[in-house]
DNA sequence: TTCTTAAATTATAATCTTTATAAATAGTGT
DNA sequence: ACACTATTTATAAAGATTATAATTTAAGAA
C-alpha cells in the first residue's frame, strides 16, 4: 500500500527530473509513513539517525520540490512553523485548538466555492484550502470532568 | 459607518477590561478603514509618523490582544509574515498567487462542512477557515499578451 | 483633580523558522 | 568508468515573532 505510494512518488521523480538521492527516498518515505503532519524539524529530527550530516536546508530545499511537484502540501496554520502533508486523496483537516491534534476527514463537492468565486471576482481559480478548528473528543472530556 | 465599527470595537475593549490606549485606537481605526490585508510590519510602518517611539512590539501584542477579544483574524498564507483582518461579516478570501492580492467574497452555506466534520470526527466544532488561490484577471491578461 | 496601581509601552535582545551561499559530493546518462 | 550537473552540506544571514526589564500611562478611587 504504502510501497506502492512511495514507488509512485519515485516515479514522478524520474517523470519530472528530479535526482533520486537517499534523503529524498528517506524524507518521502517519512511523510508517506507518518500519519502526522510533520514540520520540516519533525523530519529533520527523524532522520539524523540515519543521515547524522543531512542538513536542514535539504529538508526544506526537498520539501519545496516536492511541493513543487505536487507530491507534498505545504500546511501554514497560525502556529510557528509550517507543517506537510504527503498528498493522497482530497481530504481535509480538523484541528484542535486546545492539544494541536490534526485529524483528516474527507469530504466531497467543494468545488462549487470555487465556480463562485471565480464568477464573482474574474480569479482565474486553480485552487483552494480549508480546515475546521474545534476541540478533539479527549480535549472536551478532559474539561467536562473537573 | 467606519465610525461606528471604531466606536463599537472600542467599546468591545471596555467590556473585556482592555485599555483603551492610543496606540491601540490608532490600530484598530487603521485596521477598519484599510482596505488591505495588512501585516504587523505594515501597521508598524504606516502608525510610525503619528508614534515615532511605538516598539513592534506593541503592534504584535495588540493584534494579539484584538485577536483574542475577537476583534480581528489572523491570516496565515504560505508567504512569510502574517496577515490580519478586522472581523466584520463572514467572508472569504481569494488570493492571486502571482502578485498577492487579497479578494474578498461572501459566500453563505459552508456551515454543513463543521456539521460534517463534527459528525465524522467528533470534535466540538467552532469554526472555519477556507481561501481560494488562483490568477487575478490583471496576472492572467499579461499572460495571454506576450 | 490628584493619587495609586496595575497594565501597557518602549527599547532591546533573543529565539525560531526559513532561505541564501559556496564548496564538496554524488546521481545519471553516455 | 567518466563527465556533467544537480544536490548536499555547513554555515551564515535574513526575517518574523516573542521575551525581558525598565519606564510610562490609563483608569478607577479618594
Amino acid at each position: 500500500m504504502s510501497e506502492d505510494m512511495l514507488k509512485e512518488a519515485l516515479h514522478s521523480l524520474k517523470d519530472t527530473g528530479v535526482r533520486i538521492t537517499p534523503q529524498r527516498h528517506a524524507i518521502l518515505e517519512y511523510l508517506i509513513n507518518s500519519m502526522s503532519h510533520p514540520t520540516a524539524d519533525d523530519i529533520y529530527k527523524a532522520l539524523e539517525g540515519t543521515f547524522p550530516n543531512m542538513s536542514v536546508a535539504t529538508v526544506y530545499n526537498n520539501l519545496r520540490v516536492f511541493r513543487e511537484i505536487g507530491l507534498v502540501k505545504e500546511l501554514t496554520y497560525g502556529d510557528s512553523s509550517a507543517r506537510f502533508d504527503f498528498v493522497t486523496t482530497n481530504h481535509y483537516h480538523v484541528i484542535c485548538q486546545e492539544c494541536g491534534k490534526i485529524v483528516d476527514f474527507h469530504y466531497p463537492g467543494l468545488d462549487e466555492v470555487e465556480h463562485f468565486a471565480s464568477q464573482v471576482t474574474g480569479f482565474n481559480v486553480s485552487h483552494h484550502r480549508m480546515e475546521i478548528y474545534g476541540e478533539c473528543p479527549e480535549c472536551s472530556g478532559t474539561k467536562e470532568v473537573h
